[in-house]
DNA sequence: CTGCTGACTGGTA
DNA sequence: GTACCAGCCAGCA
């Protein structure tokens, strides 16, 4: 199910790392289906999957059901430098898919 | 199966 | 920079 890979993703996500719902979406398989992600994002409240650490593209913040200071808090709480509704170094701060990077992803 | 929704994205004005 | 539009996708009624 798309849903699950999608949360297996987000789950992979380290702390202090941002990534995009296009980006989720191409590991979950269909890097067309951010929408769809988003989504799914909505329905996921667990804290097994942490969704905040998953941004709009450019950075941008997105949203989070209406608490979006609460995603922002969050991802400020992890090291992730948010100005306004955007990451700041987001192209150095967002994370990709760490399937075969053993090298330990900087 | 058809139609609507939405935490999206990229393009255009 | 902001605002609007069209495309694309999974989930649900």
């Amino acid at each position: 199910m798309f849903r699950s890979r999608v949360l297996s993703v987000v789950r992979r996500i380290p702390a202090g790392r941002v990534a995009t719902y296009g980006d989720v979406a191409a590991t979950a398989g269909n890097a067309r289906a951010s929408r769809a992600v988003g989504n799914i994002m909505r329905d996921c409240r667990s804290h097994d999957v942490p969704c905040h650490r998953v941004v709009a593209a450019g950075g941008r913040l997105g949203g989070y059901g209406g608490n979006l200071e609460l995603k922002r808090g969050l991802l400020r709480a992890e090291g992730v430098v948010v100005i306004g509704n955007a990451i700041r170094d987001f192209k150095t701060r967002r994370w990709v898919r760490a399937t075969r990077t053993r090298h330990g992803d900087v």
